[in-house]
Order: C-alpha cells, then sequence, then structure tokens
DNA sequence: TATCTATATGATCATATGTTCATATAGATA
DNA sequence: TATCTATATGAACATATGATCATATAGATA
C-alpha cells in the first residue's frame, strides 16, 4: 500500500473527462461537429449533409448545446449553429488527423 | 447542396474516432489508463488503488488489452500491464490537463 | 499432491444512450 | 388568417455497456 509519487486523479477531474470523451464517442456527433467546425450550419444543412433525420439531429444539436459545445443564432425560420468549445474541437481533429495518417 | 471546400469524413475514421473516444469515455477505464501511464502494475495494485472489485478491473483490462492500449507481462503468479498506445495516453492526459489547470 | 493466490471469463442484470414517431411551435408567406 | 417551413421535444423502444456473481485455471507453496 506504498503510495509512490502518483498524479491522483480526483473523482471530478475523471468525470469531466469522461463527459468531456462521451460525447465524441458517439459517431453522429464526431459527423456533426466536424462539420460545425467547418462552417456554420442551419440544422436543415446538417441533416441534408449528414443524411439523417431533421428529429436525430436536433436531439444531437441539445445535447451538444446543453454541454455548451455549440452555439446557436436565429435567422428568421432558420437557426445556425456553430462550435463554441474548441478545445473539444482541438481533440477531435487531433485524434482524427492521427488516423488519417496511418 | 452546393459542396463547399469541406473535408469529409470516411465513415472509417469516424468509426475509428468513435472507437477511441468510447474507450476513454469510462471513469473506470480512465483511472487504469492513467495509473498504467505513470507505472507499470500488477492486477491486485489496480485493484486496491482504484478500490475496485478483481472482476471489474480484469474485464476492463481484457478490453484495453482487446484495443492493444495495454499489454502484460506475466511474473510467476503475477500480471504486470502497461500502457502500449501512447496516443491514446496523449490524449487522455491533454483532456486532464486542460480540465485541471480551469 | 492439496491448497492458496492471482487472474480470467461467462452469464446475468440494471442502466445509459441513440433513434424514431408523433406532435408542438414560431416565423414566413400566400 | 390559414398554411407552410424550420426546428424542438417528449415518449417509446432497441441496443450497448459496465458491474457483479459464480466459477475456472495456472503457478506457487505447504
Amino acid at each position: 500500500m506504498d503510495k509512490k509519487n502518483h498524479q491522483f486523479l480526483s473523482d471530478k477531474t475523471v468525470e469531466e473527462a469522461s463527459r468531456t470523451f462521451k460525447v465524441l464517442a458517439d459517431p453522429t456527433r464526431i459527423k456533426i461537429l466536424y462539420l460545425l467546425s467547418q462552417e456554420e450550419c442551419s440544422v436543415t444543412h446538417i441533416t441534408e449533409v449528414l443524411n439523417m433525420s431533421q428529429s436525430a439531429v436536433s436531439h444531437q444539436l441539445r445535447t451538444l448545446r446543453g454541454l455548451r459545445l455549440v452555439k446557436s443564432r436565429r435567422d428568421g425560420n432558420h437557426f445556425y449553429y456553430s462550435c463554441s468549445d474548441q478545445h473539444v474541437i482541438n481533440t477531435l481533429t487531433q485524434v482524427i488527423t492521427h488516423i488519417d495518417c496511418e
């Protein structure tokens, strides 16, 4: 039971890290975030590009909004979404880059 | 439907990224990987440090082994585990560092 | 050799999560 | 104002996942 020079993680840190990775663990959210990292998009546009149901996209956007990873602005009947957490985007991009360069 | 200068992700890339993030999404695996990133550990040691059942730890190690994120060596009755995917460790460390510096 | 220790693993069960379906709503338009 | 369009959301359902329990196994030791 000798405690060495470890950096122990607090439960809070672990939970927060888990939360971050959980968001990125879903293929649909990966696609949405990657798309939004390149341009602001309306829900309809996301739906068309990803070839998904409007409902599924909206639900995922709600999740992402709840975690403050995306933000939206209204223009008439359209809502335009964009990324609002550069760190998460960086993490996503790094992993994708690493995968693609193999 | 105008396709702009997007980097589109292949399904394979998305799936692979998802797989990576899924592993890191579980608190138990975060703790195990972080511990192993600091020192090689026996299953018993992990079990004690993380205060978890031997079975739960073994199951997670099996998962991690299957994804080649950890490797093990035998010494008599003990199995010593260590990390074998530095990129995943880097990703984990970066996210944790970002969380802790806030 | 009988037993103990360290580890692995299959089955089961509860929980979490993502999609679909149906429906609600606000702004635009006829 | 009636209707259409874009988006949001609750309910229901199927699937995935992690922990536990019971048990198996190989090496160490009495």
